[in-house]
DNA sequence: TTGTATGCGTTATCAC
DNA sequence: GTGATAACGCATACAA
């Protein structure tokens, strides 16, 4: 008999279902088919809801992971929690739970081991399922993952040739809309800051931009084009690049928002006046952008829409089988114009 | 026999401990000792590390976890994942990935409902620790997940009386310095834009803010204490109070930096210039404030360092035994000097 | 509908 | 050190 507890600095440990079934006077299959939903007589039923008040019993979700191979948890992994990943695994984490799943985050900082270590642990924990940032070099070990059964949701960045589904936002458009209305607005020396340009984000950006100058008959002139490796500082260096050309831009896109503040570091170091001496237009809108100022135009990137996206896809893949063809969704993104651009 | 995997459709079985076991020609025991640190003979082991690669064998941590009781996974309740909560977040992942744990996150949006059902599901998931930021009629349920065996660790805001390790930053001395500093440079009418009393954040800030008004003499003027409830909106319409007193303040102290974006917001609609017309000091210092005109003056938040306590604590508590007794660690906010302050 | 029995992948407890 | 074997808490196939 294990009735007498004599222990009290342990875990206590938890009513299971058989405790339930033992004080409901039931069967334990007939808890078991109670807590999943199906039929009960009524008077079970009512036995058994008054067991699991009274025994406080809640479902041990590693048992039924053991026997169903479903966790009900899903996989992040991100590079960072800035307001981007951070807005996007707020809104992602609410629309998961609607399916009764939770995120289980795991954050890389761009460092190739972590990364690796973080696809082992999640390959452990038997994650239903798992949703990135796309990162080039880590094809095989997310083709892995993949063939033993883990659906992958692809948001942000692209990394080509896996079988995932996909969730994007219209990159090249709304950039190419971005530099547009600068041209719009009489800029003809546009410089733009980008990403890696490896990153497909990043690209599909600076193609935008390309179109844009195109579409006007303009020459997409290298010097205006400066890489900011994604980084506050990287935006600074390209800022400070760009703006001492003999020619400067008289505008400037930058294809994130973290770069777009180390644009604005080295316009203030440089007391370099927005929108007076030079416009700028920013891929990304968080919060503070708003209030800068005269206010930053940006190309709001539908972080709500792009999370509910992902749920809606995770829930159709996990619930109908694997068999269902992969798809590539992309959202299309709004151009706020505040004060940071005016015509020449 | 089910050797033959007939069904290609389905998630494929992967490796178990017998597979790696049969292969390597060794009992299933010695494999899990292998697996959990404890001497082997040098021939086994490298049979066993042999199996392991060739079989793509991970442990299947929901397995371990019905055996031991032990997920390596800790519950994280926000109420969202903005600057501060994402960054402590982010901060708390690596540090916690140090002893092999990840975070399960639950964001509540302030809805108690969500913030029950958080809760349940944490129970159910046998996490190993819940961390949160307090929320006051939670008290019951939290209790009740503690004696049930998780220990809780609260940060940010205090939740009384339960029995849990607590990490939070000197708000009271910090809002203190603050507030001083304002008076150093000769200003007499200071408003402060509070959140909402009840929580111990807001409140000790509250008193801070009284400490340095009381220490020079002067009298904490009610008509100055403006509520914000933690809000953007809330900071707004707050300041517009504060600025429309016939004797309206020269400084501003915002409890948070979301309703300093508020206050900011007001400025903006209403002219007023920082620190021309009106100085600020702001609690919390997200990144985006260093860039803000003159920069916003603030008292930064050790976030990292909060993280890492968190992290610490945890796992001592985790690894010694229930017993030892809890603890509260305070660390020292800085308070960064920039340009939204000014003489009167 | 209900009860019974089996097994999921590990750890832990034994004798060896 | 090693090899068998009994749990852990639950879902499920099966017989009733």
């Amino acid at each position: 008999m294990n009735d007498d507890n004599s222990n009290e600095t342990d875990k206590p440990r938890s009513a299971t279902i058989v405790d339930v079934a033992k004080r409901a006077k039931v069967a334990i299959g007939t808890v078991s088919r109670y807590l999943n939903g199906f039929p009960i007589r009524r008077a079970n039923r009512e036995q058994i809801e008054e067991a699991i008040q009274a025994l406080r019993f809640k479902r041990n979700a590693a048992a039924v992971a053991m026997k169903t191979d479903v966790t009900h948890v899903v996989g992040l992994l991100a590079p960072s929690f800035d307001e981007f990943h951070g807005a996007m695994l707020e809104h992602l984490s609410r629309a998961l739970r609607r399916d009764g799943r939770a995120l289980l985050i795991y954050c890389h900082g761009g460092d190739t081991r972590l990364m690796e270590d973080g696809l082992d642990y999640f390959s452990t924990q038997r994650i239903d399922a798992l949703v990135m940032s796309g990162v080039a070099h880590l094809f095989d070990r997310v083709d892995q993952l993949i063939e033993g059964g883990v659906p992958l949701i692809l948001y942000d960045n692209d990394l080509a040739g896996l079988k995932a589904d996909r969730v994007f936002v219209n990159n090249r458009e709304a950039a190419m809309h971005a530099v547009r209305h600068l041209l719009d607005i009489g800029h003809r020396r546009v410089g733009i800051v980008t990403g890696d340009l490896s990153d497909s984000a990043a690209n599909e950006r600076y193609l935008g931009y390309c179109d844009a100058l195109t579409e006007r008959g303009l020459p997409v002139d290298q010097q205006y084009v400066a890489p900011g490796h994604w980084s506050i500082l990287g935006g600074t260096d390209a800022t400070r690049r760009l703006m001492s050309l003999r020619q400067a831009p008289t505008a400037i896109f930058s294809s994130n928002y973290v770069m777009a503040a180390g644009v604005l570091r080295c316009f203030k170091d440089a007391k370099i006046r927005v929108p007076d001496d030079v416009s700028l237009v920013s891929f990304d809108d968080p919060p503070l952008f708003g209030l800068y100022e005269a206010g930053i135009t940006v190309v709001a990137q539908p972080i709500n829409g792009v999370a509910q996206t992902i749920a809606d896809v995770l829930e159709r893949r996990l619930r109908s089988a694997r068999e269902t063809p992969f798809g590539t969704t992309s959202l299309r993104c709004d151009i706020i114009l505040r004060g940071s651009t005016r015509p020449v």
